[in-house]
DNA sequence: TACAATATGTCCTTTTCAAGACATATCGGC
DNA sequence: GCCGATATGTCTTGAAAAGGACATATTGTA
């Protein structure tokens, strides 16, 4: 049960955030849309739709998380994504509200 | 930005998991509806819709995180819920998944 | 030359979710 | 008696999201 529940847990998260995830990942090292696809497989055993991942990295890149360069290697052609100091800053608020959050709740009100 | 990134954050923690959230208030204390909507106002600024929490308590119940008991107090009829151990198992889920996810990720592959 | 893997992109359809309306009942104060 | 607060419930509508298909190009291997 413990174990089903962490599933949940997990399946959770990554739905909701996806996109802290990948800033998580880019910003241990930068990365192109295929490699997050195969390495989240690899080290989560979580499968991004390669659907949802393209769209999402240009959005982010649009919001200003991340920021692309085409580098060209073996003739392929990636965009290598790097984190920006505005996508640490959300990643970093998303860090401190896990802290915040493991402070129980049991506060006794007035 | 920071407080920005933070009620983003916020918004979204609170969307996906009430349901935890709620499991977290009745932990402490168990609880009706009602008295759930107005203490996350008072406590978190949290302003939860009835037409949203009292089918989601239903449903926890179904499921067995919470047992509910219907409770007359001066002709308010209330249903005030407790946590179950499959409730506190989810929680306990949660936190564990929490304090895994502060743990960097800068894990080097082989 | 055909196929698997690498690499990125869009689009449509279905399903899920969120907001607000509709609904009912009691109590206390004005 | 009426209104605001307490208390719980359903339902419809519209928006967002998820899944999968369609689309294209290169490289390396069988």
């Amino acid at each position: 049960m413990t174990q089903t529940f962490r599933k949940q847990i997990v399946q959770r998260i990554t739905r909701n955030f996806l996109d802290i995830l990948i800033l998580r990942l880019i910003q241990t090292e930068p990365m192109w849309g295929y490699k997050i696809i195969k390495k989240t497989e690899r080290l989560f055993g979580l499968k991004i739709r390669h659907g949802a991942l393209y769209p999402l990295l240009n959005s982010m890149e649009a919001k200003g998380y991340l920021r692309s360069q085409k580098k060209t290697e073996r003739g392929r052609v990636r965009k290598v994504y790097k984190i920006t100091s505005k996508g640490i800053e959300l990643v970093d608020a998303y860090y401190d509200f896990l802290k915040e959050q493991l402070q129980r709740l049991d506060i006794k009100e007035a």
